[in-house]
DNA sequence: CTAATTTCCAACTGTTTGGTTATATATTGC
DNA sequence: GCAATATATAACCAAACAGTTGGAAATTAG
């Protein structure tokens, strides 16, 4: 019989813990932080008050937890749409289909609990955490440039760091785009764009109009 | 005597009213819709509790009215940074810089009610105004766009509408990383990059590597 | 000054909320 | 079966909260 951890002593759960944190992370998801109350979570988690309390600390401590856990599979899912072995805009495109569809999807909250949730709960833990899951996810990005440019997908002086940053502005944008109603169907179509438009070659120099001073750097 | 409306019979008002939406709106800013209670508007806008009631209704119809009047400044601010006489670079560039400094105002809440607050607000009233806001932020841009077409700023077939939306996204992003604590100088630095970026010219070809050769449209 | 009008202020009321306590229930070890 | 252990359930409590009421204060009209 393979059992690592022997069955505890007393009276078995009658809720799976991770199942519980899940819907807590919809209860957050969908109401915010502030909007959410003991008895939503109780509600929506399908626990116990007291075992709430005993279990996962009061709603701050719980909180945190379900960011951990959200970032650990938004992060690997991300990851997963970013790095399949694709052209490098198919895998921007991949990347922002997936935020688009995760912010839009069926049957759970709309937006992001990192994008529209987390940010405005007034915790320095939290926004420390928010800060190091927003660098990880510029860092994501930023070596799947690099991994284009060494590919020779993109030149050599493309702004990876730059570039890899307005792609996460622009996730976040589609994100809160997504909270407020925009339909998936717009906001799919922006997600191609949003692609296109990060992977553009920069101006190599400025040609601002009429009397056109054509100078041009040629790469070699 | 120039009085157009005569002084009304009671006792006067101890407030300025917008005073206090103003204040108002600092409150709601700061502490997030849900977050607020009746006491911290009291506190915040210098109002009697019954007075707040009577004057300005109860905490979703002042939210409303906080969020119009919110509208009303911070778009015909945009609007100015956006629509000054300059180049279409340095106007998009203005446009993006005002976005930052007021979410990192010091003496104010950082982020932006628009972006940060109204869209987690559960209510019907509020998400359609926000689309509606939404949706003239980047009817302001596209025709700055527009008005770079005629100008000759950039080429006829820039697209517009696709880069006005841009724009909107990426300043949610500069928003929101505001909220999270970013500074001030490296949003104003992604500020100058994302102008950058929205003004590159489209690319007419495709060329996935190696053997490069730019084709270059002349307009005539 | 008096009456009418409007606002201001303190206190009140019923409800909701966060967090705890007491007790019943289910399981293991022997 | 019986003690030990751990969870589930209901009820409880003080604090916070939304919204209201009654009377005091300040002003105008006459």
């Amino acid at each position: 019989m393979i059992r690592n951890s022997s069955r505890p002593r007393g009276r078995p759960r009658s809720f799976d813990e991770r199942e519980a944190l899940e819907k807590a992370t919809q209860v957050f998801w969908s109401k915010g932080y502030d909007g959410v109350t003991i008895d939503d979570l109780v509600d929506g988690m399908g626990v116990g008050r007291p075992t709430l309390y005993s279990v996962f600390g009061d709603k701050r401590t719980l909180f945190l937890r379900v960011l951990k856990t959200y970032a650990e599979k938004k992060g690997a899912r991300a990851a997963k749409a970013l790095l399949a072995p694709e052209a490098l805009r198919a895998s921007l495109a991949s990347f922002f289909r997936f935020i688009v569809e995760s912010a839009t999807e069926e049957g759970s909250a709309v937006g992001c609990l990192f994008v529209c949730v987390a940010p405005l709960v007034d915790d320095a833990e939290v926004r420390q955490f928010l800060q190091h899951a927003a660098a990880g996810a510029v860092a994501l990005v930023e070596g799947r440039f690099r991994d284009g440019v060494t590919a020779g997908e993109i030149p050599s002086d493309f702004p990876v760091v730059a570039r890899a940053i307005q792609v996460a502005d622009l996730a976040r944008g589609l994100t809160m785009r997504a909270q407020i109603g925009t339909p998936r169907s717009t906001l799919l179509r922006d997600a191609e764009e949003a692609a296109d438009l990060v992977l553009l070659p920069r101006e190599t120099n400025h040609r601002p109009s009429g009397s056109a001073r054509k100078v041009r750097t040629v790469r070699g």
